[in-house]
DNA sequence: CACTTGACCTGTCCGC
DNA sequence: TGCGGACAGGTCAAGT
């Protein structure tokens, strides 16, 4: 499930993977995979360079040297893998950790001129991937409504704050998986970080005092950087450029983890539903 | 406009 | 063992 902390791992792999390399072949399966899909795409991604690799929210986008954006949204269950020359094969010991590709959900292949590539896998087929000038990016409708970069350096907790004034009548949970209020928090994260903070995720917004809401930034920044530097959390289809998986969710204190003790004061940890998602708390740190 | 729910998909797991 | 149904969750469209 790639929040801003996957795709933030797959930001910095693909950086040291293909920055430089050249497209010379790309194939897709159908207009879902790559929605804005026609002749023009293989005509405005071979023989272009990538010249970079930037993320906003849980968007990746790939700039090649024409101007043009690769925009990536990995949803659920997308990944973006490289490969360069070497391919394990069936009986090596990396084989199962590494899988060969393409597989049954590979949707997009780009290979590059020196022979390695770049595959786009989607098992649920939610994700997509579009070509666009650079100029036009921040035109798309997400671009326009989305909130601003929690881990960015000049977020401060009094911006954090007023970026939930309009949603006052919703849940705190609710809001903060609505992108428009800040970016980048899904499921996992939005739990961690209420644990942390000590905040049921049903409360309303409007409930949430002026010392809480100092407690979920930090949480939430801690808690994001964390699973950053554990290489985000793969539950079953998360992996990072390399195709190696995450490890934060051994280090999560509720998610998945309903039926064990509260790392804190040892309580039972329970699930329920909260703004229509799975919800992890424990019932005892964190009351409505 | 604010807010909630359903749709999009497919693989996995649970109960019968 | 097979099979139906629930579930997983990011975002958008459609609904209240």
């Amino acid at each position: 499930m790639p929040e801003l902390p996957e795709v933030e791992t797959v930001r910095r792999g693909l950086l040291g993977l293909i920055v430089g390399r050249t497209v010379s072949a790309v194939a897709h399966d159908t207009p879902k995979g790559f929605p804005n899909a026609s002749a023009d795409v293989e005509a405005f991604l071979i023989d272009a360079t990538i010249v970079d690799v930037r993320r906003r929210a849980k968007v990746l986008l790939i700039d090649l040297a024409t101007d043009y954006t690769l925009v990536i949204h990995l949803k659920m269950t997308g990944q973006l893998v490289f490969r360069g020359e070497v391919v394990f094969g069936a009986g090596h010991p990396n084989a199962s950790l590494i899988g060969k590709l393409p597989d049954r959900s590979t949707r997009v292949t780009i290979t590059f001129s020196d022979g390695s590539h770049l595959y786009f896998n989607d098992q649920r087929k939610f994700g997509w991937m579009k070509l666009m000038p650079r100029l036009e990016v921040p035109n798309i409708d997400f671009m326009k409504k989305v909130g601003p970069e929690p881990l960015e350096a000049g977020f401060t907790p009094e911006e954090f704050a007023g970026c939930f004034k309009r949603r006052a009548k919703t849940s705190i949970k609710a809001a903060l998986l609505d992108q428009t209020v800040v970016a980048g928090v899904g499921n996992i994260y939005a739990d961690e970080s209420l644990w942390g903070a000590k905040i049921h995720p049903k409360r309303l917004v409007g409930s949430i005092t002026s010392d809480e809401f100092p407690r979920l930034y930090t949480e939430l920044r801690a808690v994001m950087n964390k699973a950053i530097e554990k290489g985000g959390s793969t539950d079953k289809n998360y992996v990072n450029a390399e195709g190696k998986r995450g490890s934060y969710l051994d280090f999560a204190r509720v998610f998945r983890r309903e039926g064990q003790a509260c790392p804190r004061c040892g309580t039972t940890i329970i699930k329920f539903k909260a703004a229509g998602r799975g919800t992890h708390i424990c019932p005892h740190c964190q009351t409505l």
